[in-house]
RNA sequence: GGGCGAUUAGCUCAGUUGGCUAGAGCGCCUGCCUUACAAGCAGGAAGUCACAGGUUCAAGUCCUGUAUCGCCCA
């Protein structure tokens, strides 16, 4: 490190050296063999679909203040490097670059080719995810750094899928799923994401085969109301309420479905709403009454189709369009041929426009309601009926009865030996917990109500399912390797096999033998759900397993919670038999400041790499941590900001916040490091501390044990706020000005430095995991000028080569004085009152002033004592106190709660009434709100007695400091 | 529709079991280049704690309701 100190803090050089210092030093590759207590956090692995921003940035920085100071706690601490391949985001991404300067689809090449160009954008992106993370300080492992698909990780996800599939878990399904017609891929619930669109009912009148008589009058349609026309090609049936007046005349009959010319009965079934126009209730609102089920394009209509056995008509292609080739046989009219090929929003519009021509459409009205939109694509979700693998969470794992329960846990239908169960009792015993704990009930909730997890996708990048298939009904061969299963297809009966990992032999042998592997992969998550385990090996016994799993924290947003921190505990019980981690910790989503969220299509999200440039690493991860309260969501104002190269991009001035923070440590420790340069070897003596040496040790000893204790409970903005109070208004304001003049006298020189140099180490300790980088590099220099800074018998602080892995300030309860707190706030009262009353009457600084105190004799004597100090820093030429003393008559005079303070030779009788009139009149306001407090009979008798103890103290001091004011101004006149 | 959060100074936010004359940073005003720091120093002004009820000796804090904004889940 440079011993050259610049006078502003210059961020670039000394982060690329502390980093190297960092590495050299392999504080951040723990040894499985260390005896000390292990602490583990894996990283949530960013996708590589797009390089970090923000909200990276904030829960990174997390982690590493966490990670740092366990490891400063000399915890053996690992933090758990990766990425995730992230299938359907990374595959858009890339398919859509291909298209964009290639102009070729994904269909256009083979499918190894195709992962190979993924990969290539997998290897990019992971090596710049890298750099950022390294850029931002984190203290990872990076010799253990892993990929969701690399072989370590693939490992994990053969034998965890095979061994699901052993224990029966994994069962091929006919359902209807989410499909996202844009990326051609099913999704699970919470890959879907609601909004709310402006849309139509359409009320479609279905013709009866036969009109039918009711009350007297002829029926001859029913009208049913959607807001999916298209789907009607699909329907099978129209389902009335039975409680409808009109169900008895209707059910049984039959409509003729318009377009398709399909005969479809009319079925009684309670999931209709009865009409009602002047209902609360929407559905009741805007019911005809009638209801189109069409079961092959929408969940509630599935559901009454297996009620009432109705046929399944699938009128897609899986690319949204209409199609007759995918179960739909009766498309013979010349109508419904028309529609064929056409995309589902214009075949919407085309069977309006025919209803409307042939007069079957009754009615069209507003309708804002909520359509499932794919999370990666943003279409609209279809409802589609396929084939997919399934996870089952629900069904009990008997061989896990033993150890985790049988029994359903309470008030649900889940088993304590369900893979939900696993995950959810965890939580029910305490031995999971969230921070902000109200987050807990999002997790429980969604577990309690959890449906079988579809696990399919049609995708090519990812972890091919390794189930092989072949026609026919087949041994199973569990002693080579495989498990498998019989299944039912439209073409007949199939067996399933799965392969465990590491029999690539047989798998070539079975392709040979006819066998096909499933096309598909897995969902992103089975593989994420591993990743506290997969990346230590898992499922080998690795040294890393055994000292790091369980590990201590996640660290996360609570969109998360459902999709990942379930799934993890989940896995983590059923392979590892334990829970992944005790805490979740979840941060805070930023925001813009007008409490939007950041994102490319607003243009509004900022880059941290712009950040770490323009201010520093560690002024960004000071603003990070300091807008980390327990809310849920913080603001950021976003500014726009020129760079020397000419481009504009986002800032935010709340990064300016850090960096004069990291300036004004950086200035405090050059002017330290200055007067360290002679630092004794041998501390002289401490017996005669001063003053201001017991304060500020009093104070670090305070700080200590807050910073200590909030970043137990996980707060980020309490700890770097008390820092940045104690080491800017107190050490600098305050320990620095005293010391000066100290610092220039050689007898009392060799005390102060110790003090300070301890104080300044502790502080640099403290602030450490915040900053990293500004702190390492102070404390090098710090180091080669006074290698030992303990304070025998006072302040033990310990030695190492780099801060990273000092030894964390342990609690030093023995320095904590209230009784030197107090003089101290007795000295800064007066100097305060000096300088006040110097800007009040416009006294040049350094123009030299007599002050004399009148106070009690207590009080005097210890003002006395510390006189040089006084006149130090406030560049008196003469200062006594008494308590006698007679204010002069040139005098300006101030007036606290404890004393007199009287400058001498300042004149100005106006200035000096009016500010006493203002002064008494405050204090007769706060006099009498006390002295009402003290006349309520309730509170004094009600309240405890303590706090009525502290009014009348208070009413008292009010009473005496009130008749000071009006003596001087009594004087005055 | 269910759940959660927010609403405190011009802006961004603290305010932990009720005891407050409601704090911080930025911005604003005044004076200072005081040999660590002008990204700084010394002072200062600025708030009906969203609204309406209630509990209590005492409410920013607890309860009920309303409004606005936002998030998660279906």
């Amino acid at each position: 490190m440079s011993q050259e100190l610049s006078k502003i803090y210059e961020p670039q050089q000394v982060e690329s050296q502390a980093y190297k210092i960092w590495q050299q030093s392999q504080a951040f590759h723990p040894d499985p063999a260390n005896s000390a207590p292990a602490y583990t956090i894996v990283i949530p692995p960013p996708n590589v679909t797009a390089p970090l921003h923000l909200g990276h940035a904030l829960n990174n920085t997390l982690q590493d203040i966490l990670i740092r100071w366990r490891r400063m706690q000399q915890r053996n601490t690992l933090w758990m490097p990766g990425t995730d391949h992230a299938g359907i985001a990374t595959q858009t991404v890339v398919e859509k670059r291909i298209l964009a300067e290639e102009g070729k689809k994904r269909t256009d090449f083979q499918r190894e080719e195709f992962v190979g160009r993924v990969q290539q954008w997998k290897d990019e992106y992971e090596a710049r995810i890298i750099e950022q993370l390294q850029r931002m300080g984190c203290s990872c492992d990076w010799e253990r750094t892993r990929f969701t698909m690399d072989d370590v990780c693939a490992k994990a996800v053969r034998a965890t899928f095979f061994k699901l599939f052993q224990d029966g878990l994994i069962y091929r399904g006919k359902r209807l799923v989410n499909w996202d017609p844009a990326t051609q891929t099913v999704l699970a619930d919470d890959e879907v994401e609601h909004e709310t669109i402006d849309g139509h009912f359409w009320y479609l009148q279905y013709p009866l085969e036969k009109p039918v008589e009711y009350n007297g009058q002829k029926i001859e349609h029913v009208t049913v109301a959607t807001t999916r026309p298209e789907t009607m090609l699909g329907d099978t049936a129209v389902a009335i309420s039975p409680r409808d007046p009109r169900a008895d005349a209707l059910v049984g009959q039959n409509v003729r479905l318009p377009i398709v010319d399909r005969l479809i009965p009319i079925v009684a079934d309670d999931h209709v709403v009865l009409p009602d126009p002047e209902s609360d209730d929407e559905k009741a609102k805007f019911s005809t009454g009638f209801l189109k089920v069409t079961p092959a394009h929408d969940t509630n209509d599935w559901a009454i189709g297996l009620r009432h056995d109705l046929p399944v008509i699938n009128i897609m292609a899986p690319d949204g369009s209409i199609s007759d080739k995918h179960g739909w046989e009766d498309c013979t009219t010349p109508e419904a041929q028309n529609l064929v090929g056409m995309d589902r929003f214009e075949a919407r519009e085309a069977i309006v426009n025919w209803f409307r021509n042939e007069k079957l459409l009754e009615d069209v009205r507003d309708y804002a309601h909520e359509v499932g939109h794919s999370y990666r694509s943003h279409v609209p979700i279809e409802p589609y009926l396929s084939d997919q693998w399934y996870i089952a969470v629900k069904k009990p794992i008997p061989h896990l009865a033993e150890k985790f329960g049988s029994d359903l846990l309470p008030d649900t239908d889940v088993p304590a030996n369900s893979l939900a169960g696993l995950a959810l009792k965890p939580l029910l015993d305490n031995r999971l917990k969230f921070t902000p704990d109200r987050y807990a009930n999002n997790y429980q909730t969604w577990l309690e109500n959890l449906r079988d997890w579809p696990i399919s996708r049609q995708l090519w990048w990812g972890h091919q399912i390794p189930v092989w298939s072949k026609p026919g009904k087949h041994e199973n061969r569990c002693e080579y390797g495989t498990f498998s299963v019989q299944g039912e297809t439209d073409q007949g009966p199939v067996t399933y096999a799965c392969v465990k990992p590491g029999f690539e032999e047989l798998e070539k042998a079975m392709i040979d033998e006819g066998w096909q592997q499933d096309p598909d992969v897995l969902d992103t998550w089975f593989s994420s759900a591993l990743w506290p385990f997969s990346t230590m090996g898992w499922p080998e016994e690795t040294p890393e397993l055994k000292s790091f799993y369980p590990g201590d924290v996640l660290c996360t947003a609570r969109e998360i919670i459902t999709l990942w921190v379930s799934r993890m505990v989940m896995m983590g019980q059923y392979c590892m038999g334990d829970i992944p981690f005790a805490d979740v910790f979840i941060h805070a989503m930023i925001q813009d400041g007008q409490g939007r969220k950041m994102s490319k299509s607003l243009g509004n999200g900022i880059d941290p790499l712009v950040v770490i440039d323009s201010h520093g690493c560690d002024a960004m991860r000071f603003t990070l941590a300091s807008m980390t309260t327990q809310t849920q969501d913080v603001r950021m104002p976003v500014e726009p900001m020129k760079l020397p190269d000419g481009r504009t991009v986002n800032t935010s001035p709340k990064f300016d916040i850090g960096r004069n923070f990291c300036n004004k440590l950086w200035n405090a420790s050059r002017f330290a490091l200055a007067n360290l340069a002679d630092f004794p070897a041998d501390p002289p003596s401490l017996e005669d501390l001063t003053l201001e040496d017991k304060w500020i040790l009093a104070r670090l000893a305070a700080t200590i044990s807050e910073v200590t204790q909030q970043l137990e409970e996980f707060r980020f903005s309490d700890p770097i706020n008390q820092l940045y109070r104690f080491f800017w208004n107190e050490l600098c304001d305050w320990y620095l000005e005293l010391v000066k003049p100290r610092m220039r006298d050689d007898a009392r020189k060799p005390v102060a430095q110790y003090v300070l140099a301890a104080v300044l180490d502790a502080s640099l300790r403290l602030l450490h995991p915040f900053l990293p980088f500004i702190t390492e590099g102070i404390y090098q220099n710090l180091n080669q000028l006074c290698p030992n800074r303990d304070l025998p018998n006072l302040l033990t602080l310990g030695t190492a080569d780099c801060i990273a892995s000092a030894p964390w300030p342990a609690a030093a309860d023995s320095l904590v004085n209230p009784e030197i707190e107090n003089q101290m706030n007795l000295i800064q009262s007066v100097i305060r009152l000096v300088r006040d009353t110097r800007t009040r009457y416009q006294i040049a600084p350094r123009q030299p002033l007599t002050v004399s105190v009148k106070a009690a004799p207590a009080l005097c004597d210890l003002l006395n004592n510390q006189a040089q100090l006084i006149n130090d820093i406030t560049s008196l030429e003469a200062f006594t106190a008494a308590p006698d003393t007679v204010k002069p008559d040139d005098a300006a005079v101030a007036v606290s709660d404890e004393l007199e303070i009287y400058i001498h030779g300042v004149i100005d009788p106006q200035a000096e009434r009016d500010r006493l009139t203002q002064q008494k009149q405050d204090l007769e306001k706060q006099l009498q709100s006390v002295q009402a407090k003290l006349a309520n009979e309730n509170f004094v008798t009600r309240a405890k007695p303590e706090v009525v103890q502290v009014q009348r103290d208070k009413a008292q001091q009010l009473q005496e400091q009130l008749a000071s004011v009006q003596n001087n101004l009594d004087a005055l006149s």
